[in-house]
DNA sequence: GTCTATATATGGATAGAC
DNA sequence: GTCTATCCATATATAGAC
């Protein structure tokens, strides 16, 4: 308790977070050589040397926010599936959790992203592509098991993994073609619950046909 | 005859193209931020100084690159359908052709949804965008097409689009996570005639057993 | 912990010689 | 057309005052 209360209170804490935060949102944006600790200072509201203070480095940073998503992150994954149920109850239900965790940390995927597609920093892909093939196996994994148990047909589980993934990372990273296709006018207005719920509806539907022997 | 002698003699014309090819696959794999100016003229073989001299500023050479491909590109869509075929015809042929041009233009690919999907230059976004969205109408009235023939069910177009945008996207700019995928020791490997008639494959089967009726 | 001032590096762009 | 040398802006990072 004691602790706790120390933790929220103690101003290093809060102005890491909030430096975190604004990086976080800045980064997706503009991509890590598109942002300047200059810009980054102004808009986290903090002296440029705070930067250096808490983190050592821009570098530094970076994996500073990448690290500290990946410990939420990686919660979703440990939890458990729901007892019982068949492979569709499990395909169903990984994939309503999958769009729920990259709509809401879709600034980080897109960090994610961008950084894994690109050849900039090459210990930083490693490590987030490790992350990534985590979260396919659990994908690929369901997969293959349905196709064992008789509950899919044969499909090729890699290229079925893609069909997932790749228009959900569509749907979170691409705003402006997003904004088009939904009929919104604002970003936020695209990851409402609304389309959200489209979006797992279609995937799910997508897959059952898919999937269906 | 002669002008094309004297364009392909064109010291100019040459060196120009030399210096977009180097920049296309640059930008392609850095961001238009990761690339400087300097590293572009070693890898390119040429002097800092023929940057300013051929294209004026690190901007202008960035849409020039843009604009060289997008004369390729067009042509791709300006093409005719085969005559005569259904819906199914249509769906199939643009397929085989999206995969191709994807793939053959990977290096751009990734650079107009990098750019789409940041927001750092707001004119080449919106001009890539509207670009962009004519090929997903190209899509786009062939399935609503489709639905009226009743050759396809009643689906929402715009996610038909993207199911099938969304994996080639990843297919065609995540090099890492498709050589897991793909079982492929190089990126060359990855985009292999196999591989590409796989994609092809797949996303025909996908969308044959999505639009179904 | 926070700030100012500054060291140092790098990048884009160009003037001017050839 | 091509190159060197240089200007100028901006970037990261830190030393040192408070």
């Amino acid at each position: 308790m004691k602790k706790t209360i120390s933790i929220l209170n103690d101003p290093g804490f809060e102005k890491k977070d909030q430096i975190l935060d604004v990086a976080e949102a800045l980064f997706s944006k503009h991509g890590f050589d598109g942002v300047s600790i200059r810009s980054l200072a102004k808009q986290a509201n903090i002296n440029i040397a705070m930067v250096s203070y808490y983190f050592g480095s821009k570098e530094n940073l970076y994996i500073a926010v990448i690290e500290r998503k990946m410990v939420t992150i990686r919660q979703y994954l440990t939890e458990a599936f729901p007892n019982g149920g068949n492979a569709w109850d499990k395909l169903y239900y990984i994939i309503d959790r999958y769009v729920d965790r990259m709509v809401d940390n879709r600034s980080f995927m897109n960090i994610v992203f961008t950084e894994v597609a690109s050849e900039n920093r090459e210990h930083i892909v490693d490590f987030l592509s490790k992350r990534l093939a985590d979260n396919q196996e659990a994908f690929g994994g369901l997969i293959v098991e349905g196709i064992k148990s008789g509950h899919f047909r044969e499909v090729d589980p890699q290229l079925a993994i893609m069909s997932i993934i790749g228009p959900l990372k569509l749907y979170v990273s691409n705003p402006f073609m997003v904004k088009k296709m939904m009929n919104e006018n604002t970003i936020e207005g695209c990851y409402s619950s609304v389309h959200r719920d489209r979006m797992k509806a279609h995937l799910k539907d997508l897959m059952t046909r898919f999937l269906k022997p």
